[in-house]
DNA sequence: CCTCTTGACGCACAAGTGTTTTGTTTGCTA
DNA sequence: TAGCAAACAAAACACTTGTGCGTCAAGAGG
């Protein structure tokens, strides 16, 4: 008897048979799929051999659970998503001048559209919390973004001196993209041109909304 | 009347409670593990709320199967490996100003690194003859074009009025990115800022190597 | 020849799970 | 206020599915 890595040929065939079924439905198959569809007489010959399976941690089984086989390694975690590039990140909406932001707490990040994002532009393992916003309007071109692109932003309260922010301005109630400093007692929100003159204003008159990891911007 | 976008507070959680359960096990959820993690007093309040949702679109069941709820859309796609709308192109290397581009004919395009590239970005029906480069430097900084983009461009010899290409100037073996008109007898490449003088040639010191059709951009 | 092991089998049971039925609650409005 | 539809609730039902147990055939070794 071959204990070592050998899999006799009906655990090979199960093995890939519950590859393709995942990929083509979605959802692992339960022991009486893979018996029918391989022919095979019982049952217990088919949860023998994913016993044999998973005791070479190929697959992992989630006992008494319906269709509770997952793929071990690689496949699992190609299946989850993790497909190597991108990742994908919710287009929550739009950003103009002037409105403030949806509170991405209060957002269906679940349904709402979701768009590629390069792991050249953000790897997926920096991905959380990033949502994307279509920018309106040309009131962010000082910093490089033009009307129609789309931004990432990382949802966070608090920057840095120098980091690109959605700063939210209580007392105009508008939002725009700035440069943060905090300097002393007061915040400078600097325009990336130097055209553009800075707002000074109180810390408690700027609300941080998210930084800017990303730009992506269609010219077609 | 539209609270959100048409769906309820709680088929929102039911959502998401999906999305995370599949990416936490590899399986779907059963209707009582949703009724359980969820606390809904009934399975029928989750059956009724799942058929909204397959209405709706949103996720896809298949009858009288455990655990037979699948995810639509983008989500879907994504455990499948077809990593969504998005397509692939080859970054072919990297634009200073100065330097020629390399030929894209000449360059093995089959073993570049790929980059994913969004469907908001360039539709993949119109991702043939796209190529990547990513700038070094900040001469294109007037087209909104900053160090350390990429720049997404389609192979083409020709531009119409108006169009950000890449053009190789001969006489100076140089390359910029700038916008092309075609005035009478001359070609006049536009920079972005009116601050930057345009370069008056012929048609004949010029030659097109590239349509800009979208730019990603990282400030991480 | 006998026994033990391995792989495979068939069957039945119990738990898991989706569906249906009937009725109730809630919020809105004509 | 009555009417109405969406949402919820409880229970019963029937099918699905994982598991346990007894059996069988073919080798291996004594």
């Amino acid at each position: 008897m071959r204990r070592g890595n050998g899999l006799s040929l009906r655990q090979k065939e199960i093995l890939r048979y519950i590859q393709e079924f995942v990929r083509e439905n979605g959802y692992p198959p339960s022991i009486r799929d893979i018996q029918h569809d391989l022919k095979i007489s019982s049952t217990s010959v088919v949860a023998y051999n994913l016993n044999v399976l998973k005791e070479k941690g190929l697959i992992h089984r989630d006992e008494k659970v319906s269709r509770g086989i997952t793929l071990a390694s690689d496949e699992q975690a190609m299946l989850f998503g993790l497909t190597g590039k991108g990742g994908k990140v919710p287009l929550l909406g739009v950003i103009t001048a002037g409105s403030p932001l949806p509170d991405p707490e209060e957002v269906d990040t679940a349904a709402a559209e979701k768009i590629d994002v390069p792991a050249e532009v953000v790897p997926p393992e920096k991905l959380n919390d990033v949502f994307a916003l279509r920018v309106r309007g040309q009131s962010m071109i000082d910093a490089l973004i033009d009307d129609g692109d789309i931004v990432l932003l990382r949802h966070q309260e608090n920057a840095q001196n120098g980091e690109m922010v959605a700063a939210w301005i209580v007392d105009q109630n508008a939002v725009t993209l700035k440069k943060f400093y905090h300097e002393g007692d007061r915040i400078r929100l600097q325009p990336a041109n130097s055209a553009m003159q800075p707002i000074y204003t109180s810390p408690e008159n700027v609300r941080i909304q998210g930084r800017v990891v990303g730009v992506l911007r269609s010219l077609l």
